[in-house]
DNA sequence: CAATCCTGTGACAGTTCGGTAACAATTGTA
DNA sequence: TACAATTGTTACCGAACTGTCACAGGATTG
């Protein structure tokens, strides 16, 4: 990678590699599902969860389920072990090339928009100013428009706790705070909506 | 696992889980190889002879002489130790869809469509919101159309009760529920159908 | 034909769930 | 240090959900 021209940065173990995403701004990571320590999966699925950075995995088990678990924690794509280098360097170029753009990717429903890359949100062209939470937990809602997303999930997805009985309770308060921002009457949600016993979706407008 | 809507019985040794099998229509084993008593190779061997039940194995060891044993004793997946819980739940899905146990993805019988994934139901292409347990016994009829289902077998399917007398009524409540909303005349019902000492079904239409 | 069982029906009440506001803890900043 | 913004915590209310009950009427059985 480094004969292409790339600059890498590389680490022996989940933890490790955690901390240099940290820590170094990262443009895309290459990732073995076999790790030392934490599970390579579980280390997508943590990238995942704090960072925009598109992920390859590599692995040698070359099982379907493997990769649709890969994919379906979010990594943008999947080479097995053993691969050539021209289809590895070819792969990540395109990753790049595409991050690049697609970070100029938005979400659209309704007046409300939101620039993912920029982290900015829009309603009726004017900005509207979210917080951190808020901003993600709208981002969450956002890739999976007209869908009902359970707080485990959502709890998962935007605060990376995996069970806690207490998330019903910041959820309730940041779905509020999101629709005082984002509504027009907050009272009568047009786009936060609330499915009873279900969870909360972004409709699709 | 519970969490994903799967009802979930276990036991905690070998001879345990074998009685539980006897006792109780389970769909698919989640099966330990290290056990107190019995081995769990063993274990599987012994399911495999008196049943047609799909047995997923978990181990730690990882050395592929496990693997193979696991099965060739007719295990139909293994998964390693320490699993991430989405790989885990996938798996479990694709087998119980294999052996023809989980529900299809979306049903239809009449003017009457539920699609079981996004938990929607909708009559002559307009949504029917239907409230958790509402939406549940619905699903759990439309998952064998044209079946009689007794009250005995809605209650465990349904609310996860194994025996309890008091059970006829919340259904027949339910039912009664369930008919208000997508009969067109709910004392004349056509799709959710009475037979009368025996339990109630969802019609194919 | 009467007694009994099963189901349909409406009303009621306890519980859960989501909306709301105010407060407390935490963090960042001047 | 003081102040402000962010974020989690708690309490309370009203509405929706869901189980219980009583009763009526039709079917079944002896």
């Amino acid at each position: 990678m480094q004969d292409e021209g790339f600059l890498v940065k590389s680490a022996v173990s989940g933890e490790e590699g955690l901390a240099l995403i940290k820590k170094e701004k990262i443009d895309l990571v290459l990732l073995d599902i076999n790790l030392p320590g934490i599970n390579g999966l579980e280390v997508c699925n943590r990238i995942k969860i704090s960072e925009h950075i598109p992920v390859i995995i590599l692995s040698c088990r070359d099982e379907d389920s493997d990769v649709i678990s890969g994919l379906e924690i979010g990594a943008e794509d999947y080479i097995r072990k053993p691969f050539n280098h021209k289809e590895l360097t070819l792969r990540v170029k395109k990753l790049l090339i595409r991050s690049g753009r697609e970070e100029q990717s938005s979400i659209k429903t309704g007046k409300l928009l939101i620039k993912t890359d920029r982290e900015e949100v829009y309603f009726n062209s004017r900005e509207v100013k979210l917080t951190p939470m808020e901003y993600k937990l709208l981002e969450v809602l956002g890739n999976k428009v007209d869908w009902v997303m359970s707080w485990q999930v959502l709890l998962r997805k935007v605060w990376g706790y995996e069970d806690w009985e207490g998330g019903r309770e910041i959820i309730k308060v940041n779905i509020r705070r999101l629709r005082k921002k984002i509504e027009p009457d907050p009272s009568q949600p047009v786009y936060l909506l609330t499915e009873r016993g279900r969870g909360y979706k972004l409709a699709q407008l």
